[in-house]
DNA sequence: TAGATTGTTAATCGATTAACAATC
DNA sequence: TAGATTGTTAATCGATTAACAATC
């Protein structure tokens, strides 16, 4: 029942893998799992998932494990996915096209409920059922709509003052998937999405073999 | 000059940040930096900057700082990342199409060499200047260019198969976009990209706001 | 009851930070 | 020389793992 803990980010990162195996394992009508048979399945160890999962108050039963079906809906809960968070996408480049067209997001309790781009030549054209708007009305489109996640897919030049921007209209929340840092906001949460990154590091990692 | 102590992840994740923050200061034209001014930009501790770096051999000079010039390619070198690696990308749907436009891979060193899918009515098709070829072809493909990087942009019930393939035949590297862990494999290194996994994340982030 | 498995405390391990002698 | 700043050792902090009493 406590929740006055703080949960590390470590954790916070390891919940949406946890949610996945989950939503596995219910799909296969899996009904219990132990930390050990998750473990197995997860690679990781079993003392870390039991400190994981009693970050939030016990979900496990001493001798029998975790009910699959309730495990799964308090992570998705904690992690805040029922709430629907409306999001908009900024940029209609490749990136932002392929964003859009990326079903699963809804799958998983996110709603898109804009696309903006600032240039003339695409306003008013359409990805998929999504029309592309003028990112010169995205303040008012803010303040009717009220989305909580904007999602960056823009030039890395501009990628600062659309943060602003957004973060100054009231969005929570920020994906960034341009090649520079946006850490220096207030008032916003960032998750960095470099994917460059991950291929130097892919790099790094290849180099003796 | 002793290569020997192991690097950790955690190290060898933050090289491509300092990579960038090093890459900015270049391009401005300025020549040294101490690690003080770095940590001030990048929002890290100096100490951790200096042990970082230390890790790979005194690239610094007591006194002075660091000379950006060289400690850029110093990493460069040290990421591997001027031997321009061949990849691959195996998915040509809206993801693997914004992969395939992405220009800025190219910049940093990752040469495309080849696109695949499995679906007729793509395959022969362009992507840009690429061509969309056989998955079936991949194998042959693969002994012909020797790629080491392959980008798996497939659904997940697919993307083991494909990853099993693609190791295989001698790929060394994997990134992975799929909603799934591709962990169990030996002989080849992945990094995985989760997009939904960053978006949940940040909804855990945003409960309180 | 006996067996299984959690929740949780204690021990270990590793990463980050602080401190400072070495030296440019 | 005096000042600056590294490389590196030592101290601290936090995360992971091990252990086990509690209990279903």
């Amino acid at each position: 029942m406590s929740d006055s803990k703080k949960i590390s980010y470590e954790v916070i990162k390891r919940l949406p893998r946890y949610y996945r195996y989950l939503g596995d394992l219910r799909k296969n009508n899996i009904v219990r799992i132990s930390s050990k048979e998750l473990s197995e399945k997860m690679n990781v160890t079993a003392s870390q998932i039991r400190q994981d999962l009693n970050c939030f108050g016990g979900s496990g039963q001493k001798g029998y494990g975790y009910n699959v079906e309730s495990l799964y809906k308090s992570i998705c809960e904690i992690l805040g996915l029922e709430r629907g968070h409306k999001t908009v996408i900024i940029g209609a480049g490749n990136l932002g096209k392929a964003l859009v067209l990326y079903k699963s997001f809804e799958r998983r309790g996110f709603i898109l409920t804009g696309v903006f781009d600032n240039d003339e030549a695409k306003i008013g054209t359409f990805i998929g059922e999504h029309v592309i708007l003028n990112i010169n009305t995205l303040p008012d489109f803010i303040a009717k709509h009220k989305p909580d996640i904007g999602i960056i897919a823009v030039p890395k030049e501009k990628a600062g003052e659309i943060a602003l921007l957004l973060s100054q209209n009231g969005v929570k929340g920020l994906v960034n998937f341009s090649y520079t840092d946006l850490s220096m906001l207030k008032d916003v949460e960032v998750e960095n999405v470099h994917i460059s990154d991950s291929l130097m590091t892919l790099s790094y990692r290849i180099k003796d073999k």
